[in-house]
DNA sequence: TTGTAAGCGTTATCAC
DNA sequence: GTGATAACGCTTACAA
């Protein structure tokens, strides 16, 4: 063994008395002689030997080792997930690579390059671009976002959050509802929060708006909200916003305007954003089982055998009341 | 080429009527014959050619790799933390293997093995342990804490930063100051904060007190606080938190007693938490410059040679204005 | 069972 | 400048 650089296998071996290969088995978990396990795991520890799986994935071709390409970090439903994923990779021994990609596909297609030059197993992805699979044969899934028929995609109920959100608002007494929603420019599962709330306004027979902006910064919304404000008395009492963001910022201009949450309109959010680490919620909201659909993102991308039943895997949300809604524990 | 795998050197070698080692050349920058320059590059195109990084990184012994520890992806801080280490690295043509360790150091040193074997060129660490670096001889940069003094260790100007919400809240005119802290199990940089705290306070000859809370869950500040209220008049007019979570439940927490924020009591926190993606602060706060620390991280992991001038590379902090001092903007 | 040896895809050291 | 060829540390037939 060379000084200065770390032991290996063939270090092991020697100062263990047998063969590289023996070493090698033990590393394996294949079954060798008693005598010979014991030997090769004392000489490795004396010599405090490190698996290098660099060449361990080059001669395997597995390197159990997962990308997760994200757009930012900084909104809370995606540095949980990360967080999430990260944990279920680490329950099933693989690490993870972490990718932030700029807005614009370009930057997608580069991690995706990179990521494919590491050899990952796998790569998850949160992308706007039509499809990530240049001419590499990765596998891949998606989260929020149907981009190919043979490729999955985890998200939560989006459709049916957006009923319970409506149903939800019926039942505590709304009688005029208002739905608000940016949509990306490409469109994506999110937007079928909208939908749903709309399907169960009109099954429930109650009268609805909506405003949905695709401008990608709300504007349109506020000024629509606004302009319904003019007078002072808002004519809706109750706002479905599609993410928890869109409900603090119309939760503001609502009070700005003196109109008083949850008495005069109530609002439900969709995310289930906390302030910090705590349980406090921003508004009352639909929230996503960010765990749940890490392991089954983590499962597809690791055990998906091209013959996956169900391509888009919809995972339940549920409600809980934060400030904003009737229901809510007065302070 | 075997078809279903993907295609080596080797393949476009002979696909461009070359040799091995000329494809290396070219892939590597190093000068060769412009005619095969050409020809080798339009052959990988061909050949839909992809760079093997665990060959290249096993034969060189650089994989291009960097891993971070962190305790949880939760706090805003950690996550842009997170983002921005990433970014930097990327700027650098470096991948971010990411690792979110549990409470407890043998998650950490977990971690660490496991960040050792995937053959990271360093590993930049937000850590509990007393030394990460078991028999590995990593190359290891911490965040917000001093483990060795032979490991470059990166923060906020923590005794500065301190000192300076101290000077501010005695510039808004408070008399009575209060340092509230939490300490957390090992101590760190962030513990300086409220030692800048009472230096500025001292220096001033103001009043002050402070409470250092060894219990990680803040209920000692809590009730602290509370008996100091109990009469309903605060003997303070100013309070420093050493984060802004803390700055959020102590001011939850007087106003529930109803003391006005600010205009009773002022406070002002630490970190420069934001809601959601936008700008509105949760306090008053000190704003670490985490894109200028993940620089400075990647900067140091990367090209640290040993002899690094600074140990403790100490970031400036700024402040900013947030809604519960006297200089915010009223709504 | 255990040892031997041929690669995995690259880089790097040679002669040519 | 270019092309063979020997590693890098490991897995895996296959031989003993």
């Amino acid at each position: 063994m060379k000084k200065g650089s770390m032991p290996t296998m063939k270090d092991v071996a020697q100062e263990a008395g047998v063969s590289l290969g023996t070493v090698s088995k033990v590393f394996n978990g294949i079954p060798v002689g008693k005598m010979y396990q014991q030997q090769v795991q004392e000489a490795a520890a004396r010599l405090g030997y490190r698996l290098n799986r660099y060449a361990r994935g080059l001669k395997s071709g597995k390197t159990l080792t997962v990308a997760l390409i994200l757009p930012s970090l900084q909104t809370q439903f995606f540095s949980t997930l990360a967080q999430k994923i990260c944990e279920s990779l680490r329950e099933r021994e693989r690490q993870m690579l972490l990718f932030i990609a700029q807005p614009g596909m370009e930057s997608e297609q580069d991690c995706m390059r990179r990521a494919v030059e590491h050899q990952v197993d796998g790569v998850i992805a949160v992308t706007y671009s039509d499809d990530l699979r240049k001419n590499s044969q990765v596998r891949l899934v998606t989260i929020d976002r149907l981009i190919a028929p043979d490729v999955p995609c985890v998200s939560s109920d989006n459709y049916g959050g957006g009923q319970m959100a409506a149903q939800k608002l019926i039942e505590l007494g709304c009688k005029r509802l208002l739905g608000v929603h940016i949509a990306c420019a490409a469109s994506s599962e999110p937007d079928k929060r909208i939908d749903g709330f709309c399907f169960a306004c009109r099954s429930a027979g109650v009268e609805f708006s909506v405003c949905v902006d695709n401008q990608q910064q709300g504007e349109q919304i506020i000024s629509f909200l606004e302009q319904r404000l003019r007078d002072g008395t808002p004519d809706f009492d109750g706002i479905f916003c599609s993410n928890d963001d869109l409900a603090y910022r119309v939760g503001s201009v609502l009070r700005e305007h003196g109109v008083k949450v949850p008495e005069q309109v109530q609002i439900i959010g969709y995310d289930g954003v906390k302030k910090f680490e705590g349980r406090d919620l921003f508004c009352s909201t639909m929230i996503q089982p960010v765990k749940e659909m890490a392991d089954t993102a983590v499962d597809l991308v690791l055990n998906s055998d091209g013959t996956s039943p169900s391509i888009l895997a919809c995972l339940p949300v549920s409600y809980m009341a934060g400030g904003t809604t009737k229901d809510s524990v007065q302070p």
